[in-house]
DNA sequence: AACGTAATCGATAACGTTTGCAATGAGAGG
DNA sequence: CCTCTCATTGCAAACGTTATCGATTACGTT
């Protein structure tokens, strides 16, 4: 792993096989018109002094790249799913995938990330690219597909259908009996955080339960904005008998909030989160959750971005993938405490 | 989100403000010699025309960049944490970070893999790079920083201390009363497989156990390679009561093969692993095994490379990092079934 | 008024690659 | 022997940026 000196250019290989830049680039590139005899001196060349070629240089001067890129804030574990995701669907491709990361932003909360990071990138680097979890809207010269895009956003996106899993978890929680379910949301720039709030209250509208605003707290999707929110709705005399929370970053916030006054998880209060992190099976108790695979989100989305790039796409521009309720320990009929 | 037509560039900004690309260069790289005037003009045309400088043509210009290079050939779970303590070690620092995965090699076992990686990002794009479990030597022209190099390598790395973990592990076993423990292997090329082993044998030694060599099946740290491995050890008539697999992924392959031959673990058979995966908390059992802690192996490759891009690394060039037993239900001492 | 000096700025040459175009040469057809 | 064609190759201009160097201007000094 030795460090040597400096990286062998083109003109080296040129040099080295008696050509012109040209011709070593026409050889790289396997284009047409060059001897069979040139071919075999160059071939030697590039092996013999280990070249391979300059992504900068190459992207640079090209329209096209074949790498897509994916822009992230973070890299909590539903990122990794992502990349899994997006790795399987170009693998095979000829798609390499670079992804940026800006370490200024990471932990920090910063509007327009997206786009700073995406113009990096966009210059020409890559040919399109994924964006994780926005906090604006974006634009860009080249294809951009999103993952859990901005309210009212008509980018092209990939989206869990939060609204359905939203209501399947309220659904589970009035199948419980619970009446008083307190809700705590996400952050409302987001798609996904309109439409989790959207489900849970036509599942209340469709059980006949009206909605209580007051049971109503607005995080931000960020664990700690939880806090305060469930300790308000915890403190109340009329205190709900469960909390449906937009995330499992959250809910398992509500759950230590709970744990600290004393309100025991789920004798006295049943709670359920979305996601399904993997965080939210080792915790005391289980987290009942919803269930949004991450791994297909990132599945679709570089398909979509592969066919976008190419010009072949043809299905819808945005997309909405299925949920399943995972039910674990922290939900159970309401008063199970009075009985017990 | 719109995808608009062309990526605006230097030169659009220039003329917007009137003055030469020169001029724009200067003012974004905060370059003395510039008048108030000149730099406000051109500080309004960069907003308005939302410019953004491009980070290819940067590139191939400059020798610096203040990007970081991370190369990976999968998405474990495991890269993920890596990623986190990297991401951690660079935040506010000023460097960036690219990753770049290449999708020809993704769940292909090609051998210079790194080394293709890495040619494409050192040509300019990176100042230096971080590589993750590579496969064999590598060269650059920039400083590399190696995680769980490969065996006899010189350059600049982060291991775990695989052969205390390893000692720590068998110790464990030995403990409980075990005295036939096998063994399955790593990819005998890495750094970290040998350690594992060489600690396998030392703690046998230390505790005046010989080594039974047909005890030692050959893996590759590839969790399928584990399974006739396992499949042979546990067919004899004189199996082994534990098993120590030199990875999670192995271990968690044996604990399947035990459950397909009806082996019950841990009343016939203990299990150990090593890397402590998520997944090893979730299985049934759960598994014990020797936490690395792969967030801190990321932060500190991440913390070396800085200082080694900047030239001011002092400390050792291989860091070796402290391990821990984690104890779940996968061990427990031999003969457990038949004293029940 | 003439000159020197410093501040400001623009033209230009790189960085490593791709590509249109022209040049060269060989072979074929007359 | 001359032209025409075609295959093979090199030249040079880009791509968007930065660094060097020289040109222009403004200002203070004598």
């Amino acid at each position: 792993m030795a460090e040597v000196g400096a990286p062998v250019t083109m003109s080296d290989v040129a040099r080295a096989a008696g050509v012109s830049t040209a011709t070593v680039s026409r050889v790289v590139n396997g284009r047409y018109g060059v001897s069979a005899d040139t071919v075999a001196q160059v071939r030697s060349a590039i092996e013999r002094l280990g070249y391979e070629s300059s992504l900068v240089a190459t992207s640079l001067r090209r329209s096209r790249t074949n790498v897509l890129g994916l822009v992230t804030r973070t890299f909590q574990s539903y990122t990794a799913e992502v990349l899994k995701g997006v790795m399987k669907a170009l693998s095979g491709s000829g798609f390499d995938l670079i992804i940026y990361a800006n370490s200024d932003l990471y932990e920090t909360y910063a509007e327009g990330w997206e786009q700073r990071h995406l113009n990096r990138l966009s210059g020409t680097l890559t040919d399109g690219c994924i964006v994780v979890t926005p906090w604006g809207e974006v634009r860009s010269s080249t294809p951009v597909v999103v993952i859990d895009p901005v309210r009212g956003s008509t980018a092209p996106s990939v989206t869990a259908d939060n609204r359905v899993g939203a209501t399947s978890a309220v659904e589970h929680l009035l199948g419980l009996g619970h009446r008083r379910i307190g809700f705590i949301a996400g952050r409302s720039s987001l798609e996904s955080a309109w439409s989790r709030e959207e489900g849970y209250r036509e599942a209340l509208a469709a059980a006949g339960v009206p909605v209580d605003p007051t049971l109503i707290g607005r995080g931000d999707f960020n664990p700690e904005s939880a806090a305060p929110l469930a300790r308000a709705l915890l403190d109340r005399p009329d205190r709900p008998t469960a909390i449906f929370a937009a995330s499992d970053g959250m809910a398992l916030k509500v759950l230590q909030v709970a744990k600290e006054l004393g309100v025991s998880v789920p004798d006295d209060l049943s709670v359920v989160g979305f996601d399904n992190i993997p965080e939210s099976a080792f915790a005391e108790p289980g987290l009942t959750t919803v269930d949004q695979s991450m791994y297909r989100l990132g599945y679709e989305a570089a398909r979509m971005l592969k066919s976008l790039v190419t010009g072949e796409w043809e299905g819808q521009r945005q997309m909405l993938l299925p949920t399943s309720l995972v039910v674990r320990g922290s939900t159970t009929p309401p008063g199970a405490a009075a009985r017990a």
